[in-house]
DNA sequence: GCAAAAGTGTTTGAGGTACACCCATGC
DNA sequence: GCATGGGTGTACCTCAAACACTTTTGC
């Protein structure tokens, strides 16, 4: 017992909702606790935040061990801190959204993590602590805050369909659009182009392949 | 030295940026500091998070030290936690946004604090730690959240005139409207009505004076 | 009477919404 | 040939923006 204080401190944790989405599904990654509390559940990556570092740079540097992503989108959600939300002492943690494109995705499991998936937003398995409200926030602040250019920037994989664009974003924002509309609006947007590819595999017509623009 | 932890742990503090608007400019209350650090300079009222205390019943006490406040509107900004905003120690701050209405609002300066005063959102003085980033994104926040119906309920006083509620809406949204196509979109939005007053004073014509509608 | 803020409607343009049919492929 | 998703244009309606003059008061 090395560190002493007059008064007591909570511990301060980070956690991350990492965010992709897979053919127009909207996913993210849930770690299986190996340790108590919580054994055998599913948790948001994430960890301690050591006493020299920002919170930012513990949330990338949990992001970077689950994922070995490098960079991309992140950003605080906020602080959660309900004083028994963790039975082993008062941990107040704050969470970070990130968007990861899910051909950049690459993630094994962790050292105190027994295994580490991908769940549908809609089918998820039982969460550790108060996670469920986490992601619940989470899912919010997607729909209140993001829009169709910041879907295509940092959401979307690197050749992506309308069709699979127009899933995402209505996954997101939870409501249903009408496709010739949205694409309609895409093209006022200009933030997509074709790339002359074709996506092949359906027993249907092939789907042009799209990329982002690259911003001016 | 009476709590001892296996690892260092931060100090966590709640901070809030009590807003309101008089006469439709939009203030923010600061707290002059008596204690090193930043003696003299002016800070956003708050204080440390019990451990066993959840993080808004902390604002909301802290928020009722410094105003006597007791309800209304408190939202969490987030969490700002650079490893050396505080010199004493590592110490993590989550701030509240506090929206108060003017004529509701009473303060005295607390135990800690020299003396405690409204200033106007773009006449701030140098203020301690990093609260002139919060402050910062404390305005963003309201810019990106707040509309006409929230400001209406939640920060003009009991009785307004149209002129300050504009006035208000424009002090939050940085913008410029026009005073007929704001008149004329309250009225779709139907959460004001006239009380039959008038605010007599200026050297001018007086305006009616109007109140929030109770919602249903 | 003049300075100062209050109060009041119409026109226009942009953008969102509703809506139905043919096309290319796998089986 | 049929099932499956891909791809395309028009009409209407709502809402936001632009815009100027009269009214009531204090001095």
């Amino acid at each position: 017992m090395a560190y002493s204080y007059a008064y007591p401190h909570p511990a301060v944790t980070v956690d991350v909702v990492v965010f992709t989405a897979d053919e127009g599904a909207l996913e993210v990654l849930l770690i299986k606790r190996g340790e108590w509390p919580h054994t055998g559940k599913w948790a948001l990556p994430g960890g301690f935040v050591e006493i020299d570092e920002s919170l930012k740079r513990a949330a990338w540097r949990e992001l970077r061990e689950e994922t070995s992503v490098q960079a991309g989108y992140l950003e605080q959600l906020g602080a959660f801190g309900h004083p028994d939300r963790d039975p082993r002492e008062r941990v107040i943690t704050v969470a970070y959204i990130a968007l990861v494109p899910f051909d950049r995705l690459r993630f094994e499991a962790g050292s105190d993590a027994a295994d580490a998936k991908l769940f549908a937003i809609d089918e998820l398995p039982e969460l550790a602590f108060d996670h469920r409200k986490i992601l619940r926030r989470a899912k919010e602040r997607l729909r209140d805050k993001l829009d169709i250019a910041d879907i295509v920037r940092q959401l979307m994989p690197d050749r992506f369909t309308l069709s699979e664009l127009q899933r995402t974003h209505e996954a997101i924002s939870n409501t249903e659009s009408d496709k010739r509309n949205f694409r309609k609006k895409l093209k006022t947007l200009e933030i997509v182009e074709a790339t002359g590819e074709n996506k092949e595999g359906g027993a249907h017509r092939p789907a042009r392949l799209y990329r982002a623009v690259k911003k001016t």
